[in-house]
DNA sequence: AATGTTTGTTAGTAAAGTTAACTAACAGTC
DNA sequence: GACTGTTAGTTAACTTTACTAACAAACATT
């Protein structure tokens, strides 16, 4: 019973650490803590964290010769002792660019500030235009956006539909017809700035995770043109082996085929539930029902098509929240109520008791947002 | 347009990094490369690793001082230079215990060796034993485990049905009729050795990834007298808002109702293509229809519910591999083959071009060696 | 005014990595 | 057979990073 000369398959691959690392961490690790609560004392760093006094001073103190934090001055809590001098992140100094490319009809950029407010939008309007024409276009957009900025960018960050890897390599995006697209590097030569590419729904996800509602296991379908979904699993964006998680739109919904898609297959979630569709599907009232019954009908058939699919899904994973965006005149309470009682249905959900099915806080700027969470994770490690 | 008070909720809290743990990190690396590409010297190390020499050799020096990796002698490739001293995990000093309870009607535990080898089997009959009945023959079988090594037990993997939380406290276990049971606890303070816990679909997951086939983007499903499943994103176990993730057999599949489940619902997986619900559909056959025929019209069927709720997940997550376990005697190829035709049907297949349907390599003892895994990447921070 | 508390800094130490330089042991060449 | 070049592993000194201990500054309370 020898054993087989070890030779694993084992994939974890992962780097060595340097002292150096552990500081990052560190750094980043402050930089959580006063973007999460506010303001507070180098010694409330102290106590937060578990790091002594003195490593926080260090910390906060390179932080400040990088112009992330800032002292606000001492604070006036009348009580014994030296009075504290609060830090802070650097918010009002620091600025990110957004760029929301999942509408069809329109770009749209914007200045925001770190907590993800956008203080200037700037918008243009399209004509289908695709390939070379496309990416001109954004590098455009791009770039009123950062004229318009009054304060230090720290990055710009690009939400758009298609399958996006890790570097920012577009792969497909079938709206703009683009392959291989390397909008990072596009965009990056361009401006010299920090950039960060990634999917529309991908980051919708992370942007209602940490400005909207939505756990550390929580799931965002997105409503419009198609259908997609980003997911985090324990707080991670789940990216697939080719990138090419949150497809959800070409998946077929049950076993009692249904209309046909695009792609040339029935029953494609998309076929039922996209806005288009949903859209055509109100048009074609039948005779004798009145435009309300019509519309309650198919809007209960959508929100249980879209049920059927996550199903699985959410009972796979065990989901806490499933996050819908779309338009308020379509995704709203009701079809939230029928979904939750369809998923509900088809699945075990005793062990998830504290499932919930809600609506985006801030459906319009999710993807703005979830691109400047991007820059914020990927910059200064917060988020 | 002021800012507002940035009060976040983000959830990410990560704790503070002291050096220590960058010196922990790289002696798992150490042991990692050992174990994964097997015997090799400090200077290989230091290439594969990235470290200097000097460092490896106080990694590798520390790791002997706790048995964990052995000197095997000079190497005797024959070329310039002073020959290397060959340097491994210390495979045939070190054992490990794993308990598998995920068959209802008999408990095994073995003896393995690091690679996962079994070395000695001891099993246990059982008769239905619930509760503290139960506990006890699975404390009684891990002793007689223990007995039988040989060598230093690095520690204790147990692989059970049921919901088992971060701390290995089993929250529900039908079969057993466990609520709340700490085996953490109980076994860990009857032999003090390091245990750790977690649900079978989970472990076999674990086990199929380090010693089977299986990327980092995997899914095994497990096929007896319910239906379960382990998935692993980006190398990481997904293990759910309320650590039941991996709950598939009572998630309703199509839109045509089905058979009564034991649940109360209609149409779950699981009584579709459990084992105990393929017997018996196989048993009822009608008249004028072949054995072979109807058999194959029943696998057929089974396989085609399974794709059909795999279907979404697979899309959504991306996922690479996917592993089916159980019986040789349903568990086929042309299950597989049906299996993968149907999720091929039901999703855009192009975007996963590596999209693989496998039969788990040793389902018999996937469990064990899964069980084996979450000891070593526990103890270790190997696989 | 004396006492106690809290904040932030200074000084020195321990841990964990680095580079530079060394010894040991081999193959190949003149 | 001595010399040269190569490779492995170790020793020594330095850098980074966080720690503990001690201190001065600035406040409230007695």
């Amino acid at each position: 019973m020898t054993s087989t000369s070890g030779t694993r398959r084992s994939m974890t691959r992962r780097t060595a650490s340097l002292p150096s690392h552990g500081r990052e961490h560190n750094l980043a690790l402050v930089l959580q803590h006063l973007y999460a609560q506010g303001p507070m004392s180098r010694a409330d760093l102290s106590r937060a964290s578990g790091l002594t006094r003195v490593t926080i001073s260090d910390l906060v103190t390179e932080l400040m010769s990088r112009g992330h934090v800032i002292e606000l001055g001492t604070s006036n809590a009348s009580r014994p002792g030296k009075p504290s001098i609060l830090v802070d992140i650097n918010r009002k100094g620091l600025q990110i660019i957004g760029v929301d490319l999942a509408d069809s009809a329109v770009m749209r950029a914007a200045v925001m500030d770190l907590d993800g407010n956008v203080l200037t939008r700037v918008e243009l309007e399209t004509n289908d235009e695709k390939g070379e024409a496309a990416t001109a276009q954004v590098i455009d957009l791009t770039g009123q956006a950062i004229a318009a900025a009054t304060e230090r960018i720290i990055g710009i960050g690009v939400g758009t539909p298609g399958i996006v890897n890790n570097d920012g390599l577009i792969l497909t995006a079938p709206n703009f017809g683009w392959t291989n697209v390397d909008l990072h590097r596009e965009i990056h030569e361009r401006f010299s700035l920090p950039t960060h590419v990634l999917n529309d729904a991908d980051g919708a996800v992370m942007g209602e995770h940490t400005f909207g509602n939505g756990s550390a296991h929580m799931m965002l379908v997105k409503l419009g043109r198609g259908v997609g979904c980003g997911t985090l699993v324990n707080g991670v964006r789940v990216r697939g082996a080719n990138a090419a998680s949150g497809e959800l739109g070409h998946v077929i919904v049950g076993t009692d085929q249904g209309p046909l898609c695009i792609c040339g297959k029935h029953g494609c979630l998309e076929s039922w539930v996209s806005i288009p569709s949903i859209r055509r599907a109100l048009a074609q009232r039948p005779e004798g029902i009145s435009p309300e019954e019509h519309r309650a009908k198919i809007m209960q058939q959508a929100a249980e098509r879209l049920g059927i699919v996550l199903a699985p899904i959410v009972s796979v994973l065990d989901i806490q929240d499933l996050v819908i965006a779309g338009p308020a005149r379509f995704v709203d309470d009701q079809l939230l109520a029928a979904l939750q009682e369809t998923i509900t249905a088809r699945t075990n959900a005793s062990q998830r008791p504290n499932f919930t099915v809600q609506l985006s806080e801030n459906p319009d700027d999710i993807v703005l947002r979830g691109a400047a969470v991007n820059v914020l994770f990927n910059e200064l490690g917060v988020a």
